[in-house]
DNA sequence: TTGTAAGCGTTATCAA
DNA sequence: TTGATAACGCTTACAA
């Protein structure tokens, strides 16, 4: 592969003019500055990025840690993410934790390694307080936040409006005439979940109805555990969920199906895209990964400045929150 | 953030000594490593990964190059792929190409610059030829092509059985008692759904059936496109459908549903997630984008030896493809 | 078993 | 406007 050395040994020159040519300083005469590119052309060149980012002490890779890359609400803001930063030069690199901390720590400390630029994350359930993340990042690689964050640490926080989000689902069902509506929440640890029940409860409270331990299910996120869920709601007296996740939602229809049961309102949370070919088609609380991950992206390119993005979410009414629904397998 | 040089000071050795002893050479006396790595444990030292590779000439960053990143079947690709590859040591690099041509050159000359140890490649539908994968590349860096792969470039293809794959989803159609199937086909370029063509028609020919090009749809893996054949399908006297793609055979039921059909058969292909949970389900040709990852990665690491592999996939039987199904909203 | 010295390819600083 | 020189942090012949 060729180098400046050689572009330089060809045109009589030296490598420091080569390289000042091929990275557009103004300290170069234009006739030098064609001829370069020219031999740079014919050569072939291209700048070997490993040497310069090791000279200049810093790269042009972002590292994306998310739970799973196969979620589409994380796909998809990975694609808003690259998208922006491709624009601004620079390159992504994944990594998934399974929602483990062991593996959030390994994945922090591989890009540390490769000594990235920055750090988009979402972190995994696994990992309940942030304080790792800034000690394996330390000074130098700025971190940016977005959907599971933790709002102590430094660095910009893209977040949806969970609790307003949450609010408007369960009064959605409210005003659908559902009256004893439960909810399948997620872990407490984070900080979204956390937010999404306080605003249903808040909806509860508004309707003058007292929210209740026994219908909220929490650590509820999977299809199994919707699914388990959902009967003990069904015990409980419960004509609606608030599911602060599709997948949950979706194991509770499971259970809906199964019993065949009328008038039980379902609302979810992330509007995955099997949600609207369902039938009955699920409502769901739509985050909007793809603006999420722009911002991500936007936010690093600007600093990562200490402070909080809200993405705003918005209710996709569908058949699963009709009050005059039957389940049906 | 800490060197070896540093460590070397401050246990009065050479950086020569510290390097062998961290990379667990022979030529170092226990005492000595026992010591350096002790003090490397109390500095947090890490190694300067930037720095190894450029002296190595080579670098532990495996890149993936994949049109889509959030259709679920590549991003399962992804996750088959970094299991393996991080449990050898390698990082994953991501890029898109949107199915353009233009992109999948800049992700290949990007993944170049940065001296990646490899490439793990699905091409584009854009891009018509793989001249200039190799010519991008260049010899020093390993090529293995997964699913949508060139037969003619060197390195290792992982592919689907994708010629008796859809073989036996036309068998299966006719078996159903379905008897003027079209298909809804993908783009010729690609070499995977030009087998898949050929499956469906040998799959014709052995039940005593002509293709046809009139039933023959082209060019169609979207949902809008999907409707549209489905259309001209049942113009042409179709009585069911073999689409090589789950999204196209989903813009069909659009059509179907629009419709009121019924005993029109649907098979679509990579069985997406949301053929199983949409309603009448969708039967769908499986392919094992997770096995394909890490058979991808595998011959990466084995050292991608010319050949080709073969995953075999696997018809998921459903509602769409039962005789007396009836279409409805 | 350890040290010496050179170099991976680039860029920054200083001097000319 | 260009050149000389050093350095980024690490690895590896070769020598001791």
């Amino acid at each position: 592969m060729t180098t400046i050395t050689e572009i330089a040994a060809a045109l009589g020159v030296t490598p420091s003019t080569v390289s000042r040519a091929l990275s557009g300083s103004p300290r170069v005469k234009e006739a030098t500055r064609k001829a370069v590119e020219q031999k740079a052309a014919e050569f072939g060149y291209e700048r070997n990025v490993v040497a310069s980012n090791l000279r200049r002490g810093r790269s042009d890779i972002v590292g994306i840690v998310v739970p799973r890359i196969h979620r589409e609400f994380f796909s998809n803001v990975i694609g808003g993410a690259e998208a922006v930063l491709n624009e601004a030069g620079y390159n992504v690199l994944i990594c998934q934790t399974h929602e483990r901390y062991e593996d959030e720590v390994k994945a922090l400390q591989t890009l540390r390694n490769n000594r990235v630029a920055g750090v988009l994350m979402s972190h995994a359930i696994g990992s309940s307080d942030g304080s790792h993340i800034t000690s394996i990042l330390g000074q130098n690689i700025p971190l940016v936040q977005f959907d599971r964050v933790f709002s102590k640490l430094p660095g910009t926080k893209i977040v949806s409006n969970n609790f307003e989000g949450a609010y408007q689902a369960t009064r959605h069902l409210l005003q659908q005439g559902f009256r004893r509506i439960g909810t399948l929440a997620g872990y407490m640890n984070s900080e979204a979940y956390a937010q999404r029940l306080e605003g249903y409860r808040k909806a509860l409270k508004d309707s003058g109805l007292e929210p209740s331990a026994q219908i909220e299910f929490l650590d509820t996120i999977v299809r199994e555990t919707g699914y388990d869920a959902c009967k003990k709601a069904l015990a409980a007296g419960c004509d609606a969920l608030y599911s602060a996740g599709d997948f949950s939602a979706l194991g509770a229809i499971d259970a809906l199906k199964e019993q065949s049961i009328s008038h039980f309102g379902i609302v979810g949370t992330a509007n995955e895209s099997f949600t609207a070919l369902m039938s009955p088609a699920m409502s769901s609380l739509a985050l909007n990964p793809y603006e999420m991950g722009c911002q991500a992206a936007q936010a690093f390119i600007d600093g990562a400045q200490d402070g909080e993005k809200v993405v705003p979410m918005e209710l996709k009414i569908r058949e699963s929150s009709n009050f005059n629904i039957t389940w049906q397998k």
